[in-house]
RNA sequence: GUCCCGUUCGUCUAGUGGCCUAGGACACCGCCCUUUCACGGCGGCGACACGGGUUCGACUCCCGUACGGGACGCCA
């Protein structure tokens, strides 16, 4: 039986790499019919948050993403992973460190470890020179019982080497030489990571490890634990990181809200189609198929899919219409355009109650006439704010004016001041007032006022909805109905709007 | 510094020795459709990092170089 588990550190939102590694272990257990489990690993206690545990689980469930069991929260096994270290103390296949702790700064450690590197490798130190490795047991009992502070550390092997076999990057290995006597517990009591996670997965029977390919070289130590404990080691699969625009790392401090999975959220992406984007990312089906449904994702998965090269993450920093990936903005667009209307609705009424648009009639009365314009409007929209920002006009009287739209549609030709209002007066009286009439309508006045029927069809598009772009103008016209379209002909507010503009009064 | 991993169109990718004059998607460009913008249709631009092997034959296998990424903490 599968078990797999999502195990993030709750130091901040929720990463759009780790919402992908998260996707790939849902769609392993639930192809295989097996557990998917999440873990908080919360054992740093100044970084993590309750604020950050809450938008992880808000993010998996936007993402559709349902977990098995209870979640997990490490910090509640931290007496568990330090009885094992000391179990492993008393086997002799750890030891008690009493050299003193090394003040670190946390901006610099990693400058730091390979300045340590250079002058290891220039003065020839091995990994197994530590003089507390080998003192007795007893001795290290007395010491402790007298209160001298130690760290706990892994007595890795002099000689041989670790191996293992990943799914995705194949045999790997690495000798012992390589590997330090790594820290179990710190010497306050604290235990660490490496020895957290794979306590916690023995305890929950984790059968595949699927994550990051920046966990691939510590893997060895984890299977050095997993051999003094004892315990099965449990298949791993490393993913390719998914890297910034300019091949380097996508990083919070960097890159900003782009990286985080509810600026997608919030920013108007239908989850689905963020789903479908990220599952590509590193992933390919088969078949090659591109659009697919949870359900199709489920059954085209499989780790041998994924591939080893890092991802791009392109998207645009410098161009507000291309905030995001291309290929992430156009499958939204396209899940807009095609999916079920049933299933978008209930979206499109959260956008639009958001922005103070939504009015309960369009639950009952109106509802033919809210599905009616969604569907004719959806069609060129790219994420849900569109609705209320480009489609703003349909459900309100109250929009903005495109200032290029009028003066390319409007203040073009004078005569529209007078045209517009009497193309009104043709409409007030047709009958019914639906598409295929209103066409005829227009069509026949322009042809009696001795304009083309684009000058009158283009300019009552900006008079009705304030843009120079959108859907079939007779169909605007219909669902807008014949009181608001003839009101909006009649207004002189873009005029006066332009004029005060220009200040050309 | 040491170890590990990777490298196919701008981006995501297909490709497991002959099916490749390298396929698809997004982006971009052109044409058609058209009252606009999209959609759709058709077409175009565009890649096997480099050098050596192995082989009758390499995008595919091996070695090296370059470049990129990751890891190396009493962080996770």
């Amino acid at each position: 039986m599968v078990r797999v588990r999502f195990a993030p550190s709750p130091t901040g939102y929720l990463h759009i790499g780790a919402a992908r590694s998260a996707l790939f272990n849902w769609l392993f257990a639930r192809k295989s019919g097996g557990k998917f489990l999440l873990r908080i690993e919360d054992t740093d206690l100044q970084r993590s948050t309750e604020e950050s545990t809450r938008s992880i689980i808000e993010g998996l469930e936007w993402l559709g993403l349902d977990y098995d069991e209870e979640i997990v929260f490490q910090s509640a096994n931290a007496p568990k992973h330090r009885t094992a270290a000391n179990n492993l103390v008393a086997e002799g296949k750890a030891y008690r460190d009493f050299t003193p702790k090394e003040q670190r700064d946390d901006r610099t450690v990693k400058q730091g470890i390979a300045e340590r590197a250079r002058a290891h490798a220039a003065e020839g130190i091995d990994h197994r020179s530590n003089a507390y490795r080998d003192l007795a047991l007893e001795e290290s009992n007395r010491r402790a019982s007298a209160g001298d502070p130690f760290a706990v550390r892994l007595k890795v092997p002099v000689e041989g080497k670790t191996q293992f076999e990943d799914i995705v990057y194949g045999p790997q290995e690495r000798a012992y030489s390589e590997i330090e006597d790594l820290v179990l517990l710190r010497s306050d009591g604290h235990p660490l990571y490496n020895l957290s996670v794979v306590i916690d997965d023995i305890n929950m029977g984790i059968t595949h490890v699927i994550r990051g390919q920046d966990h691939l070289t510590n893997t060895h130590k984890q299977v050095l634990l997993y051999e003094a404990l004892g315990a099965k080691i449990p298949q791993f699969a490393h993913l390719p990181l998914i890297l910034a625009p300019n091949k380097g790392k996508l990083s919070k401090r960097k890159h900003g809200e782009v990286v985080s999975l509810t600026t997608y959220r919030d920013r108007g992406f239908v989850p689905a189609a963020f789903r479908n984007f990220l599952a590509l990312l590193g992933w390919s089906p088969p078949d090659g198929q591109e659009l697919l449904t949870k359900e199709e994702l489920v059954e085209k998965f499989s780790l041998e899919g994924i591939g080893r090269a890092n991802a791009v993450f392109n998207f645009h920093e410098d161009d507000p219409r291309r905030w995001t990936d291309d290929k992430a903005l156009w499958m939204n667009a396209e899940y807009i355009r095609t999916m079920p209307l049933d299933e978008l609705l209930p979206m499109i009424k959260s956008e639009l109650r958001s922005e103070k648009l939504w009015r309960e009639e369009y639950q009952d009365d109106e509802r033919e006439w809210l599905i009616k314009t969604v569907d004719l409007i959806r069609q060129r929209f790219f994420t849900l704010k569109d609705f209320s920002s480009q489609g703003r006009a349909y459900f309100s009287d109250d929009f903005d004016f495109d200032p290029a739209a009028v003066s390319k549609n409007l203040r073009k030709e004078p005569r529209l001041k007078e045209l517009l209002p009497a193309l009104a007066d043709r409409l007030d009286h047709v009958d019914p007032f639906d598409a295929a009439n209103i066409e005829q309508c227009l069509r026949d006045f322009a042809d009696e006022s001795g304009v083309k029927a684009g000058l009158l069809i283009n300019g009552s598009r900006t008079m009705l909805t304030g843009q120079a772009v959108g859907p079939s103008m007779f169909e605007v016209f219909e669902v807008l109905g014949r009181k608001r379209s003839i009101e909006r002909l009649r207004s002189g507010v873009p005029w006066f709007d332009l004029l005060n503009e220009l200040g050309d009064v």
